[in-house]
DNA sequence: GAACTAAGTCAACGAGCGACTACTTATCCG
DNA sequence: CGGATAAGTAGTCGCTCGTTGACTTAGTTC
């Protein structure tokens, strides 16, 4: 809806770039890296489809470089984020509260039976959570605890955006919140 | 590997039936619908092409009565499994001890990108957990607490069995069953 | 305003896809 | 044994896919 500018814009390489960056990132979460052609993405972004080749060199780059977009937001967040908050800022994030693009984590996951979106996802969630926030718990099974909160927040994620059953998509974002944070609570110390 | 029999199969429609199914099982577990062909599944089958549509019409009713298959466990587990015990029962099937595919549950929730896949996964979750779980619970949010369970179960499945994060993918069972105890008893009362 | 370059367009290719039909072969019943 | 019927095969149709290269147009520089 807002990536398809109606054609105001002039010649611009970047603006072209990004426009074809959001439309893959869209139809990426929407049906995947096999059920998403290069025509629907050019379609999308309201610009030529050869420009993909252009700009990306092939499919497969453009979905690479658009599977990375918006996971970046986590690499801050465990970084920096409190703990006591940061299972709500992480289902927030997952839930996209007030997000341009709807629901990119639930997305990707179920675009994670290629191999090239699976490597995206598993580094930046790695990166993430293994490196930014298992340094800074205590105890043991640091990093399997940090996992296990990716986990969580995942699967959440994915069966309310994504699947739709019915408690998790009619339920408010503060009763599910209620229930991650008691969850977190024996994962994060 | 298994599904494809020497060839030493006699003409027995029942059998090609079960071959096509396990194989398109295994495909769709692996890259999803669009990312499958039929003629992926009958070369898996070690059968001919056209019996796809001999024996299910359509490719997309074959994959759907393959997607119903195998998540048929949950639905007698959330009946009949004590509390105590249905975390780490559903856990040890989401993670497929012993079982003849690989991963089934993480495989079908990366082929949510599908219309078809979604609805199937939808109705088997909502089934096992809304209906059966939720009412053998207590207090408020029942349906919720019952989906979140499988949200934790679905997460962990999807992070190991498929994006295959390192600390999941490391840890033995029964380190995660230990978070997982934990984790339910704050759900299931 | 002419020359140059970057941005965007167009048409086509070979390959693979879902789907279907007409044909051949194995198996079983009398 | 011999025909009927179910099981399996081979080939093909129309279409869409990713990718490419030759082309046209817009914007900038002297």
């Amino acid at each position: 809806m807002d990536t398809a500018e109606p054609r105001a814009r002039r010649r611009d390489a970047a603006a072209t770039r990004e426009a074809l960056l959001n439309a893959a990132r869209t139809l990426l979460s929407e049906h995947g890296v096999e059920g998403t052609s290069t025509r629907d993405v050019a379609a999308l972004a309201g610009v030529n489809q050869a420009l993909v080749y252009r700009y990306f060199g092939s499919k497969e780059k453009l979905f690479a470089e658009a599977a990375g977009r918006g996971l970046d937001a986590a690499d801050t967040m465990t970084a920096d984020t409190p703990l006591a908050d940061l299972p709500r800022e992480l289902l927030d994030r997952a839930l996209d509260v007030g997000a341009e693009h709807p629901s990119h984590l639930s997305g990707l996951v179920t675009a994670a039976n290629d191999d090239m979106i699976r490597a995206v996802v598993r580094e930046r969630i790695e990166r993430a959570f293994d490196e930014q926030l298992a340094p800074r718990l205590s105890g043991a099974d640091r990093e399997l605890r940090a996992e296990l909160l990716a986990a969580v927040i995942t699967g959440i994620a994915v069966l309310r955006g994504k699947v739709g059953t019915r408690a998790l998509t009619t339920a408010d974002r503060d009763a599910i919140a209620g229930y991650v944070d008691r969850i977190a609570a024996t994962l994060l110390h």
